[in-house]
This record gives structure tokens, sequence and C-alpha cells, in this order.
RNA sequence: GGCCAGGUAGCUCAGUUGGUAGAGCAGCGGACUGAAAAUCCGCGUGUCGGUGGUUCGAUUCCGCCCCUGGCCA
């Protein structure tokens, strides 16, 4: 099945948060004639422009972008929300006989679009949350103890500590009856570098991180404290995604208690810490080239390296 | 100039009744499949400000010096 899967010609351009791809994406997309896919698990809130560092309308006219603003801050939304739509603007992009390029930095839902789902049932919230008081009672070592006994397994990948994972792995035992580790068997198959097209531009670190402060204190300038007052405002929440987003969960926290160093310190240390995850995860897909960069870089040049890359 | 309190990891600090030291944060590495910008795991040698002395042994006690903060002149 992953052989087949129809993210293997698709164009993917991704990296660290901050390292710079909105820019290329678009030069790339004109010489490519594709059309955009957003690879990003927040870009898809609607209002949450600024801390997301979403392409501004003028960029998304000169390009057409897809999976951006697609629901609600206050709206549920996963994985496999994203797969299906991403597989859809796959779909309806060829017709139109232009190519797909993926853009963003989320790596687990490039390694889905890669390799493919598993097959287990979608979240349950109220399942969830039963268990979650479960565990609140017997603490997780117990519930660990009763997942060993359940799905050895799954039990074996999974850190007594990390207890959402552990509450995913009973969630999906109780709702199906099977075990989690038989839905995701089969995902680890893994794809040559050149049998797919995934670019991960990369920076020296000192410099990632030099831009991503940047960054933030230029997210600061443009209002994204205000955007978030606005995204709150008449006791409106941002949902479960949506207020983890790093930069909203900082500033909501700061209006309640006004410390603003407090504030730009933990967004400016959070991102850096969400860029290093972001490497940890490129340097583990075998499917990435990884594509060095430094200082300022000219977008269509660095697009003619890209693609000379592939033929 | 005098008195007092400090100078220990990148930062904030703990500690050693004398046997060369450890937390939090930061940083680094890793895991990861329906919340993923989330969640979780692992990693701690640093002239204990400098220098002389006492001692088998000093970061710890003593002297002097340097630096920082406070008070008094």
């Amino acid at each position: 099945m992953n052989k087949s899967s129809p993210a293997l010609d698709c164009w993917f351009l991704t990296g660290a948060t901050a390292v710079g791809k909105t820019e290329t994406a678009l030069v790339l997309a004109q010489r490519l004639n594709a059309e955009i896919v957003s690879l990003d698990s927040m870009t898809i809130y609607r209002g949450m422009d600024i801390g997301t560092a979403k392409p501004s309308a003028q960029q998304q006219a000169q390009v057409p972008h897809h999976l951006i603003d697609i629901v609600e801050p206050d709206e549920e939304y996963s994985i496999d929300c994203y797969l299906q739509a991403a597989h859809q603007k796959i779909a309806e992009i060829k017709t139109r006989e232009r190519e797909v390029l993926f853009v963003g930095g989320t790596p687990l839902y490039l390694k889905a679009l890669l390799r493919g789902l598993e097959s287990g049932p979608p979240a349950n919230w109220e399942l969830r949350e039963q268990i979650e008081a479960e565990v609140a009672e017997i603490g997780n070592q117990a519930l660990y103890e009763r997942l060993e006994r359940l799905d050895p397994v799954a039990a074996s990948q999974i850190h007594p500590n990390d207890t959402r994972r552990l509450i995913r792995a009973v969630e999906v035992f109780r709702s199906t009856g099977q075990p989690i580790s038989h839905h995701q068997l089969h995902f680890e198959q893994e794809n040559e570098p050149q049998d797919c097209r995934v670019f991960v531009l990369q920076r020296e670190r000192d410099e990632q991180y030099e831009r991503i402060n940047r960054r933030v204190d230029v997210m600061l300038e443009e209002g994204l404290v205000q955007e978030v007052e606005q995204l709150t405002s008449g006791g409106k929440q941002l949902g479960r995604t949506a207020s983890q987003a790093v930069g909203y969960r900082e500033v909501i926290d700061y209006l309640q208690d006004g410390a603003v160093d407090v504030m730009k310190t933990k967004i400016k240390t959070r991102t850096r810490r969400f860029a290093k995850r972001q490497g940890t995860w490129f340097r583990s897909l075998s499917e990435c080239r990884f594509v060095p960069i430094a200082g300022n870089v000219d977008a269509s040049q660095l697009a003619e390296k890209i693609i000379a890359q592939v033929n």
C-alpha cells in the first residue's frame, strides 16, 4: 500500500520552523507549475495568522494554497482529518494537471503522507476522559501495568510516564477489542530518498536560533497579543489543539499574569525546542534530502538547485 | 576609605561539621501514527573568584588581594 501512496509523486518542502520555507516555496511552485498544500497542523485554523507565520494573502494570491484556514480554532482536528483532506487535494490538483507541493513543518503529517496511517479508530474523547479519570485515581503506573497485560507490544514501546500514548493505547483496546499494536504494524516501510521528493531546508544551529528569536520579536511587534485577544474575546476559547500552539499558549498565560518578559522568553525557548524536535524527526525519516542554506537565500537559485536534484 | 553580605555548571542557587560537588532552568541527544507547535525519555568535571598559610588532605578553616551588591563616611 505504501508503494502506491500518491504522496510519493508530490513535492515536499519542509524544515524547522523559521528556516525560510515560505519564500522558496512560492518560487519553487511557480517553477514547477504546482499548487501548494500546507503541511502544517496549525495554519489550518482561521484567525491564527501571526503566530503561525501563515503565508500572507498576497503570497497566497501568487500561488494557489490549500488546507489553510479550514477550521475554527475551537474545532477538533487531527491527523486523520488532515490526511483525508490532503489526499483529496492531491487528486483534485492532479486533475488540473498541475504538480503538488507540500510546504510546512509538521513531521508527523509528513510521515503519515509518505507511509500511511494506522487503521485504528478515531479519537473517542468521552472514552479518553474516562480513562484520564482512571489515571487520576490509580496513577499511570497502574494503568501501564494493565496495558502490559492487554497489549505487551504497545506497552514495550510506550513509557509509563507518557500518559497520552498510554491512554490512546488503552482507548483503542477498549473501543475495538484489539491491541493498538495490531493497527500499527505496517507503517515502518521506508522509502529511498530518490524514490520521492522530500527536501528539508537546514541551517546551522546558531543561525536557526537567531532567526527564531527575531521572528518571535517580529510576531509580537505585529500584534500577536492582539490577535490572541481577538481570538478569545467575548468568552471565546481556543480549542484543545489550537490553544497548545507555541506563542498562543504563552500569550494566553500572559493575559492572565501580565509577565511580558517571561512570555517572550518562553515563546522563544519553546520554539527552539520545537525546531530541535523537528530536526530529530527529519533525521529519522529515510525519505528526507537535506538542503543546507545560510544567510539570505536566493529563492530562485535554491529552487533550481532542488529541481536539479530530481532528474 | 570602614562595616556587612555574596562570588560554586551557560543562568538562578543548594551543599560539603575538611576527604575535590548537585538541583531547577537553559542546552544536547532520542522516541513518536486520529490532541503532534502535543506528549515523553536520557545526558551534569565545573581552575567551587585569585593567591599564600594551617593540614596527610582545602571548594570548605585562616590571612591577603580582586570583583559585585548594600549600609556608613
